[in-house]
DNA sequence: TAACCTAGTTACCTCAAGGTGCCTAATTGA
DNA sequence: TCAATTAGGCACCTTGAGGTAACTAGGTTA
């Protein structure tokens, strides 16, 4: 069996998978991550690919996701301004384990909502 | 490259991957299913484990899991009352896709913080 | 008799995530 | 001249996650 013995109990202060899940765990970071890999994206048009995202928190989510090493920022000196997103080697790549949660979550989503309709 | 396809742009109403992260990406729910991949484990135990996980909490995460499909509850007849919490088969697979995650988080975790503390 | 252990439940509080709406400054097209 | 576009910033509000503390019931122990 796969052994799993990284989590802290002492509050997950430097815990590398709550890193993480804090980071992609939210609402939008891992949808923002999958439509930056198609291609680097400006700001507004990352707001229309994902149409329910409101502009402060995309933001935010942007500005937290460039911080840790996920995407870059490049801003042209143009007018009106030119925003452009991309992933980060790191942020590509992190997108490979996601890719195994993901076709996971394929694979068990009829089993849970079964599960969760058992018992309502 | 890997492809990712599956993020739901209408709400992630009936998106696979958003119902497993919405479910292990909160607090605790990924650090009680590594517990259980060890034993079978009851209430108290695996809340003197965690150490400073709340008893509300701690309940409410794992009726959630349970209603899900992760992991069973087993309460026996006794006096004072003896419940046990287990993985099903669901809850022990989904640890290996994460197991991959957690990988990548202790890789890039170093990358990560030095990110951070650059631009603090 | 009084306190303890079990697995919870309930009321109350706090904080952060996320939403809405309104503002900007330079430039272009009608 | 007026409206639209760009990439945000800011004030305000609501909701849910999670914490604390106190309570329960039956049986065991001191």
């Amino acid at each position: 069996m796969h052994k799993v013995t990284v989590l802290d109990k002492k509050g997950a202060l430097d815990c590398p998978i709550r890193d993480v899940i804090n980071r992609i765990g939210d609402k939008w970071s891992l949808l923002i991550l999958v439509v930056l890999s198609e291609q680097p994206t400006r700001f507004n048009e990352l707001k229309r690919t994902i149409g329910d995202i409101s502009q402060k928190v995309l933001t935010k989510v942007l500005k937290e996701l460039e911080q840790e090493g996920y995407i870059t920022r490049t801003a042209f000196d143009e007018s009106p301004p030119k925003v452009v997103y991309d992933l980060t080697e790191m942020g590509l790549s992190v997108l490979t384990p996601v890719g195994q949660l993901i076709d996971w979550a394929e694979k068990n989503h009829a089993l849970i909502k079964e599960h969760r309709n058992k018992t309502d």
